[in-house]
DNA sequence: ACTGGCATGTAAATCGTTACATGATTCT
DNA sequence: AGAATCATGTAACGATTTACATGCCAGT
């Protein structure tokens, strides 16, 4: 039961749809925690069972009604709770590392190209980091407003992932071409 | 099926027992793929019923015996197929930044205490690393280990650990002393 | 005699992914 | 008319975690 946690904190900011609290977990949220769509709608409902979340109707012009949802007290003391109890280790899956874990003994061809993409995909999050950022921050400068401004958590959670995807960009740029050196050096002694 | 392709990536660069494939997952390997020493025993046994590895029993002096598995021409195979396939998203989930995105609406304290423990941690794992990159390359320069060395692929997902962890311990000192700027300012306003 | 590390598993309960299902509205 | 986006769910299957279970050997 961690998945609960995480939609708290997300709805701490602002009140949110299944529907808008996927894409949070798409863009921002993402950084820190992996959830699909459906899981988010089934660990609402549960949350609202217990009390944790209230829901309610928003009936909208243009598009289909949605219900958005706010968190109640017994949902900040949970997070309390939660904040207090010991942290589980990061958990991290990633396919591409280990791909180049394996990269010697099989074709380093396809790795390289996802490493490019990889990258490529790190240069656009950056940008939407930092655009991002700056629209929390408003007109203060980053010292004044992470001493004094609001909302002091979602800043500073964006900015690890603004740090993490400028490493994920250097360190796969790095690694493709270590592997295209090696495969041009390996072509060269045919 | 895909914590299969980590084990096996694992097991290319040397043959592992269950036990020692749990450690390997302790402290290299989680760097990009979590798991359990449960999930390894269980995973192991369902690869060398498919054929992708070989087990065999080694006799040991002083310790129980143990039963070390090695990759087959099928489990390279296989890898060979992952490595062609689009890579999932990464999979994240860190309690430590869900408690930090809640930091303005709970309790910081124990945020603090909990980031500051984190930054320690960090600081074991990069002289970890540190020392198993040294051990990697040998009385190799690092280019020169890069251009020509064996066992590239692990050595290119440490040099991504390393990168990883240096920016966690900076993140996390960071990021405690916001918290406790901001303690201190709230506690002279009473 | 006890603690800690080595060594391997099974079973039950929980969690997560994929596939299926539906339907409104806007834009091209 | 068709595609894209908004909006929400259920059900089946597969993966993961937790609890249970066992036993050897070395060092204190």
């Amino acid at each position: 039961m961690a998945l609960r946690h995480a939609v708290l904190a997300a709805l701490l900011d602002s009140d949110f749809s299944g529907y808008q609290l996927a894409k949070a977990f798409d863009v921002g949220v993402a950084n820190f925690w992996h959830a699909l769509p459906q899981q988010l709608y089934t660990e609402l409902a549960k949350l609202e069972k217990e009390g944790l979340v209230a829901g309610r109707e928003v009936v909208q012009h243009g598009r289909p009604n949605k219900r958005v949802f706010t968190v109640t007290g017994a949902g900040v003391a949970e997070l309390e709770r939660f904040a207090a109890a010991e942290p589980k280790p990061t958990f991290i899956r990633d396919d591409l590392l280990v791909k180049v874990q394996a990269a010697d003994r099989v074709g380093a061809g396809h790795v390289v190209r996802q490493l490019d993409e990889r990258a490529a995909a790190a240069t656009t999050r950056i940008a939407a980091f930092e655009a991002l950022l700056a629209r929390l921050r408003g007109d203060q400068a980053e010292d004044d407003y992470l001493r004094h401004g609001t909302r002091i958590g979602p800043y500073l959670t964006c900015l690890r992932g603004l740090a993490l995807e400028r490493e994920t960009r250097e360190w796969c740029t790095g690694t493709a071409s270590v592997l295209r050196a090696r495969e041009a050096a390996h072509a060269e002694q045919i």
